[in-house]
DNA sequence: GGAGTTTATAGAACGTGTTCTAATTCGGGC
DNA sequence: GCCCGAATTAGAACACGTTCTATAAACTCC
């Protein structure tokens, strides 16, 4: 192996990029990939078309993540961020968990809706990802689960609040995918949720 | 197209296969997919090398199956069929649904787990299915589905308990990803499993 | 500001899923 | 038995993810 490989990790991590010119670059692959994937899902997010787009070379970009799935949950990463901050900017209606739960539910939800192939794109990457991709889908799976645990209480989650999280989460996910691949309608996915939040928090 | 497209869709529902020759070519490819994916996971099962070990030309092998998901996923239906049945010859012990769907649930990923390349070769063919394997996938969710709803009650499941066994699919499922790719142990999966079915049935 | 190291570039090369082609074999109706 | 369309075969060809190579540019430390 290179002799650079820890500091790879770190280009990965996306944290401490040394230079401003390598946060740059790494910030225009990912848009890069936002907008390929927004223009035509997973397919089109092909490794050779994102670093065109990037305007770095193909082995910069394997430089800066090690695959295609790397990339793609990375970049979801980046969006889940920014629908966080997002809502940390609104005030959650609602006086109960249940009630303040379904809200952020449906409003990521119908977010993730108004951008079909990137959607399609990223929750296809994320359940294909395997072992080596391990650490960007924690961390994808942490941004999930703290985004319904807030939604429950202002507090530190219990476990068990922690738990449920995880449960919305998993199905919140698999309804997605479900819609995603034409085999449930938005309607349907609304309901499904609607129903699991409600067995889980009422 | 080809003008004998319905003709090959049934082949691929795997119903009404012609000749004995071909049902029989059919299971010769589903026993290779399994075998491969047996010894070496999802990257092991590669098309080239189902054809051979099934000794059918790669040409037969696309006729039958219409891509490596499709294949990895009508295989999948296949083994939770023969789960199925095996369930069906033993009576499920408990007296709540609780326990029933536990016990179930826990007897089926013990025996995935007995088979880790199997499982994640395909878990992730499952999760990783575009729309064209819709068919395929609806195939295995509903055989999930009824394979809890079955552990709730004798009777015809209600809505709400279809519902129910749906999220329960869903968190197994997710699960099972976790633990293919690392990043939750054999106890993780237990417990989170025994945790859901609690707060859904408890 | 120069030597040495790391990073970036262009592009070839490789592997595997998928498609295509031409030739052969199979199965059912005459 | 013979013909015809469908199924099968062997193998080439193609697409895209990934890796590799050679060269150039950028950074680091003196």
């Amino acid at each position: 192996m290179s002799p650079s490989k820890s500091r790879t990790d770190a280009l990965m991590a996306g944290e401490e990029l040394s230079s401003a010119a390598q946060r740059e670059r790494r910030k225009r692959i990912v848009d890069a990939t936002i907008a390929l994937a927004s223009k035509g899902g997973f397919d089109a997010v092909q490794m050779r078309a994102v670093a065109d787009r990037a305007d770095v070379a193909l082995g910069t970009l394997y430089r800066y993540f090690p695959s295609k799935v790397h990339l793609l949950v990375s970049s979801l990463a980046v969006e889940l961020e920014r629908a966080q901050e997002k809502m940390d900017r609104t005030t959650v209606p609602g006086d109960s968990a249940y009630e303040r739960v379904l809200f952020v539910l449906g409003r990521i939800t119908r977010g993730l809706q108004r951008n079909p192939h990137l959607t399609e794109a990223m929750t296809r990457a994320f359940t294909f990802a395997d072992a080596s991709a391990g650490a960007e889908v924690d961390r994808v799976a942490w941004l999930m689960e703290s985004m319904f645990t807030r939604a429950m209480s202002a507090e530190e989650p219990t476990d068990e609040q922690k738990a449920i999280a995880r449960v919305i989460g998993d199905v919140w996910l698999s309804n997605l995918v479900a819609w995603v691949t034409r085999r449930a309608t938005a309607t349907d996915v609304a309901n499904r949720l609607e129903l699991t939040v409600r067995l889980l928090l009422k």
